[in-house]
DNA sequence: CACATGCTATAAGAAACACTGATGGACCCT
DNA sequence: AGGGTCCATCAGTGTTTCTTATAGCATGTG
């Protein structure tokens, strides 16, 4: 179960064949059939149809494990090199898009006030690159942000130790297109919503209401991106509901159940520096 | 950073000294020299104080990583074997002392009588044990407890891939000596016993109480065992109050905050076969 | 103070390993 | 049938990683 041949196995799958995968790898042929030969002989078992190649049963099941393994060795690697990098003045804060709300912008702005020097980039990705770019050292410090039940810690993707802060909670509101007829209430519960049409965003998951509310939110669209901006005229334009924090748009508060959007910080267990300030800066 | 110098490392660490490690490992000095050496000069940093041997601040990061990335490797083994395991008549469940309560040890007897010849084997250890053993494939199956909100899955260490599902949940009392000024009430608030003594148990970590209740709760006596009959002298002797299972001994129900004993059952993505069997009948 | 003891580092050779390059067989397409 | 593509295998080679032997450095002891 060497990484080395692991990355080989991964990369000849993603590939489609040896020839490729040794290519892009910059093998010879014989090379990466000769290691996909040793991780087989290794377990025992078959790993790869061959002609056309295709992992086995077993080969699914390792191309489970490979993927975050090989992630958690480079953060590893990364974060025991953190213990000797220099305190730079120059930091990458990755967020999702809707973590770096006005409260937290602020308090951004706030930070680099007190830390003039500092350069900051921040970096919009999804919610699992956020975590891996933190593990990996590709960003000091990430910004995630979910659906959760007040004082809830999100579910996050473990890559490897890490620190989170709980940095903002706001209240949500239902998204609704202007001439919905919910559109005028003070306050919607989700129970009531159970049967209208919503949107499957990584926002918010229909899985997750349905896990809180039982069968029911069955989704009309489902989008893939996230960019905020699409989702409301998705929205406005009638597709389905959606949840979002009140900051985000208009809409009629979720009154019940309690539910609140969340935002998080994570950064490696960090040494002093540019980075452990700006945590203790943005926390409330 | 290749797994077999991280476990040398990891053994020098735990040895105290190379020549130690040398002899647990089946390898001359000279061998473990080397590996480190070359782990360090991978890194580019000392990973340990030599004489006497100590881990370097680099090094005590890498030793938080190398525990879960061995098992990890470990557990991604044993799963890919799974797949051409052969349906076995022996089967391992690994239970935590409070998961197998009275319901579920008759829904195990239900199981067993309904698949006679499968040879069942029960081992009672701790929750992370628990759980690493069904990764690693010593245990087929899992039973693991703890204290939540109702429907609330439980916080489990992460060491790969694994399907659990919540199998029984019951309500809470709190275990008093009989002589407790308390003892005759029908019900307690938490929010009541916020200055009480209390025992630090695995069962009813006192950090957990101090989340969900805010400051307070501190142990009056730390119990590190696992052993539930044990606990319950020491509550008797007034040493402490704890939470128990309701069928786990006599004591005042809790009636707020709503949190239930919950118990769920871990096992790997299951190939067909008796561990999928008990899996489904184990599940109310 | 010389010396024994217990430890790690280094040097040199032997064994094991992992690559390249050449070749052969299976399959597919024309 | 023939050419092309692909993977497996073999032999050869350079590198890696051991073992053995020895040097060097602290610490404890007669």
């Amino acid at each position: 179960m060497d990484p080395h041949l692991l990355r080989t196995f991964v990369t000849v799958t993603e590939a489609g064949s040896f020839s490729a995968a040794a290519e892009q790898l910059g093998y010879t042929q014989s090379a990466i059939s000769q290691q996909i030969a040793a991780l087989e002989s290794d377990l025992g078992l078959p790993l790869l149809h061959r002609r056309p190649v295709a992992p086995t049963e077993a080969g699914l099941r390792l191309l489970e494990h490979a993927g975050p393994l090989l992630l958690r060795i480079r953060a590893a690697r990364a974060d025991v090199l953190r213990t000797a990098a220099l305190p730079a003045h120059r930091l990458t804060l990755a967020a999702t898009p809707l973590a770096l709300n006005s409260v937290l912008a602020l308090r951004l702005a706030a930070a680099r006030a007190a830390q003039p020097r500092l350069r900051v980039t921040v970096r919009t990705c999804g919610r699992d690159e956020v975590a891996r770019q933190v593990a990996d050292g590709r960003a000091e410090a990430g910004l995630t942000d979910g659906i959760t039940a007040p004082n809830d810690p999100l579910r996050l993707p473990e890559v490897g130790p890490m620190t989170t802060v709980g940095v903002a909670e706001e209240g949500l509101v239902v998204a609704l297109p202007v001439d919905h007829p919910l559109a005028g209430r003070a306050g919607l519960r989700l129970a009531d919503l159970v049967d209208a049409h919503w949107l499957q965003t990584t926002l918010c998951p229909l899985e997750r209401l349905r896990d809180l509310m039982g069968d029911g939110f069955r989704p009309a669209l489902d989008y893939t991106g996230e960019d905020v901006h699409t989702v409301l005229n998705l929205v406005a334009a009638g597709h389905g509901l959606t949840l979002l924090p009140a900051s985000a748009g208009h809409g009629v508060p979720l009154v019940a159940p309690r539910l609140v959007h969340r935002v998080e910080l994570l950064h490696a267990t960090l040494p002093p520096g540019p980075a452990a300030e700006l945590a203790a800066r943005l926390s409330p």
